[in-house]
DNA sequence: TTTGCTTCTACTTTATACCAAATAAAAGAA
DNA sequence: TTCTTTTATTTGGTATAAAGTAGAAGCAAA
């Protein structure tokens, strides 16, 4: 059994680790991540450690520069336009692939998945939130059925959890499940035009919500973001 | 000067020479990659080439199980359908954003890169072919101002640059050509839907010309690729 | 004799410890 | 202060030990 190839060597240990921290934002962004650091804090050599940031960096969490280490990635405005754009594309697509693959089953637990989202917004469960509310995207996207696709749009989702969680913003919760209903309602009536339109909204009004989020921090204080 | 932080490293040496080695298809895809062997072909010892061949990993040239090794990532028909499936979205997508930021001179460059194309052909020199073709593609691409996005492309195009060498294939060249020139067109024309389904077409076309070559070699024999 | 299982050996990757080179920081001179 | 020189810190690279996997050899059962 067993045949997940993941978390056995201390590289992906570390490199899960350091992704949550990113993500979590316990590691801020521009913060530099120092080798020696990371070797001592989890007991181990540099080596694999140097492994972990270069796959971090692969998956756009770090910049590294040659001989002058690693910082955690900025949130500019750029970014987050530029991401946008990208995942709503992406998402709209394996979105309209999906609606041909996708079982009434599924559509069902998409449509319970949403009605969690509200229970937990009424307990301002934010964890529970924004754990659903990923849940409730990856439905779609994994049954568009595909992989290379399904694996792009993952990482994708991880910077974006990233974002919402630094800056943290979960854009207004009530009209993201509005958002949700009009999607599910676009799967069952397969109205492919409707699906594209409903994707594609649900990802603008997350960007739009986020890019006032950091012009919010930006103009406060210079510091830290960008 | 030199801002660009390449090629002063050990790593980004050898990841650039196993690279070109791949797409070149002088590696063949499944064929095993070990550490010591690569270390000594290039005097150096194993950390920089294990860190090679992560990065490697993350681009999708290499695949890795852990303590068993890297091997040249497979090439099957579905690899090529899905591959072809997002590089015509994000393609025609970054088209349609270029048209409104192209200059002129650059929509007359590519007309001219067009007209290169041609002479490679009728002088036979694929080399040519494959280098302008790419440089046609890129013009576009470069235009639509999305950075993320470009980079995103640019790997596509590397990944598909190797699907082309290793299956030694170029589709039509002159259907190509004339595809080129309608992608013209209808920049010059400013239509947006004529040119995203020019470019769809294009990578359709593509598509369907890798995926009789991947069926042909499958059928005559069974081995090395898949 | 063949098949299936276990044990053992050899090889490869993973991790450690250490050295070299480059950058950043600090100290000293103009 | 500003520029140069020196020092210190950190990354990049080497050499080597430890651990895990695959394959070979040996044995038991059919």
């Amino acid at each position: 059994m067993q045949e997940l190839n993941t978390q056995n060597t201390l590289r992906e240990k570390i490199a899960t680790f350091l992704r949550e921290a990113i993500v979590k934002g316990e590691l801020r962004p521009c913060q530099r991540i120092q080798e020696i650091e990371i070797a001592e804090r989890y007991q181990t050599s540099r080596t694999p450690v140097r492994e972990a940031l270069r796959q971090l960096e692969a998956e756009g969490f770090l910049m590294i520069r040659a001989r002058r280490g690693a910082i955690v990635s900025p949130i500019t405005e750029k970014d987050i336009t530029e991401f946008y754009e990208i995942r709503g594309l992406l998402e709209s697509f394996a979105a309209e692939k999906a609606m041909s693959l996708i079982t009434p089953e599924e559509i069902e637990y998409m449509r319970q998945l949403n009605g969690k989202i509200k229970e937990s917004f009424s307990k301002a469960d934010v964890q529970g939130i924004l754990r659903t509310h990923n849940e409730f995207h990856e439905v779609i996207v994994h049954a568009c059925g595909n992989e290379r696709l399904i694996n792009l749009i993952k990482n994708l989702a991880t910077q974006h959890q990233r974002f919402r969680i630094v800056l943290s913003h979960t854009h207004s919760v009530l009209d993201s499940i509005k958002e949700h209903d009009e999607i599910i309602a676009a799967l069952r009536a397969k109205d492919s035009r409707r699906l594209i339109e409903a994707v594609r909204t649900n990802s603008e009004n997350g960007c739009r919500a986020l890019i006032e989020k950091i012009r919010a921090i930006n103009g406060q204080k210079a510091i830290s973001i960008n």
